[in-house]
DNA sequence: TCTGGGGTCCTAGGACCC
DNA sequence: TCTGGGGTCCTAGGACCC
């Protein structure tokens, strides 16, 4: 019988940054998303001070002022490189690992000596011990079930010591009642008021339901999710992370931006790292979408002009990319504009390997181009190497003005001890 | 004045075909 | 006044996740 197992980093950011700087692990601490806009992390602290996740900075300004409350700019370089270590404490753990996200991993466990439990805490101290990160670990025999033990666990850690496990129905039978049906996997707001109509209100109610019924009131998601409320695993455990289908690279300006000049640098910076990201899966796209925004109001954007443009056939080629720029921004670009963000979606990809080139409209590739520019900058630092469109003063740049070092990741910025 | 970014999947609807 | 049925493919938009 297969176990599945989630571990979940607590306040994942925060915990990183409190790395090294241990005075701050009894004090509010938050972290900002980029362009310092608004709270996407918080320690226990902070939340107790009535802090919300996602919440505009300048809205809790003088809250977080009153309180002391430590704030950094988020630190992606730091909190990757932490994601990393993090795996690797589980690969000694468990041989089944897969990563969900940047601070939480699924692991299978399908032979093992010891109860899970026990191992279940052996992983929480190591990675206490190792890397001071606090974790939750959920268990059961399905995802669903194990990322709902995960967030019992979060909610009654002194009661739990943060480990839970619903692989038995008798488990299932006193947590289920006691959870929201909005707080399980898959289950967002607008399917919670759904299911409140059907006087569904928590998970148990969800395990009860008529998952044909459901199916086709809702979708096959949420059938989905019912069945693995009652033990039958229906999602896959994708040791191997698959080829992304779609890769999406956007920010907000750090002010607003009027020239086309400027959002013709931002674009291709976008590019850029969307074609990184493209060849380093060894992937091709065909369909590249140029966003641009403007002007906000209430939660959302007035104003979201896009431009699809079809490649003749697939590139990895940034050059290539650049050009289609070009021609999808002289449609989309309007005089006096505010604009506030811009981004780039690549779409219609497809494995670079038996790629058949088009006999008749041949597109010049240079592959040993591509790849030197990624060895150089990989080797000496982003963007050491790039093309010219970038330009080279980023009047678009976000804001970030709290960060911290990057400590495990720029040689300068080592911790030193005098 | 100031409100993040990167993904996946599903569904509905239109165009098109026979 | 009367106007089929089934299928595919593509796109846009929404819901959800972290």
């Amino acid at each position: 019988m297969k176990t599945f197992a989630l571990c979940d980093v607590n306040s994942f950011y925060v915990s990183c940054e409190r790395l090294f700087r241990p005075e701050l692990n009894q004090r509010p601490v938050v972290v900002l998303s980029n362009n310092d806009g608004c709270i996407i992390a918080l320690s226990d602290q902070a939340k107790a001070i009535g802090i919300k996740m996602g919440e505009p900075e300048f809205k809790v300004k003088s809250l977080l002022k009153k309180h002391g409350v430590v704030t950094f700019s988020s630190n992606y370089g730091l909190y990757g490189d932490m994601s990393q270590r993090f795996n690797w404490i589980l690969e000694q753990h468990c041989d089944q690992v897969a990563s969900y996200s940047v601070d939480e991993s699924f692991l299978c466990f399908e032979r093992h000596a010891e109860p899970l439990r026990d191992i279940s805490l052996r992983i929480k101290d190591d990675l206490w011990r190792c890397l001071s990160l606090p974790v939750c670990v959920g268990l059961g025999p399905s995802k669903t079930l194990a990322k709902t033990a995960n967030h019992i666990a979060k909610k009654n850690k002194k009661l739990t010591d943060g480990v839970v496990d619903l692989r038995s129905e008798k488990a299932r039978r006193y947590w289920l009642p006691r959870i929201p049906v909005g707080k399980i996997w898959g289950i967002g707001r607008q399917l919670s008021q759904g299911l409140a109509r059907l006087n569904i209100h928590t998970a148990w109610d969800l395990h009860e339901a008529d998952h044909a019924v459901l199916q086709r009131i809702f979708s096959v998601n949420v059938e989905r999710t019912i069945l693995e409320l009652r033990g039958v695993s229906c999602l896959a455990f994708d040791e191997v992370p698959q080829p992304k289908k779609s890769i999406l690279n956007s920010r907000s300006f750090g002010h607003s931006i009027t020239e086309y000049q400027d959002l013709k640098e931002a674009l291709s910076y976008h590019v850029s790292r969307c074609c990184e990201k493209l060849r380093a899966q060894q992937s091709m796209a065909r369909s590249i979408t140029l966003y641009l925004y403007a002007k906000r109001q209430q939660d959302r954007y007035l104003y979201q002009p896009s431009q699809t443009i079809m490649l003749a056939e697939p590139s990895d080629d940034t050059g290539v990319f650049i050009q289609a720029i070009e021609t999808g921004l002289q449609r989309l670009y309007k005089n006096n504009e505010q604009y506030k963000k811009a981004g780039i979606l690549l779409n219609a990809l497809s494995p670079r390997k038996g790629h058949q080139a088009d006999l008749f409209n041949p597109i010049k590739a240079r592959p040993e181009l591509m790849a030197g520019l990624d060895r150089i900058n990989q080797r000496y630092g982003r963007d050491a190497v790039k093309f010219a469109s970038l330009g080279f003063d980023k009047r678009w740049a976000m804001r970030a003005n709290s960060m911290s070092p990057h400590y495990t990741s720029r040689w300068e910025d080592l911790i030193k001890i005098s």
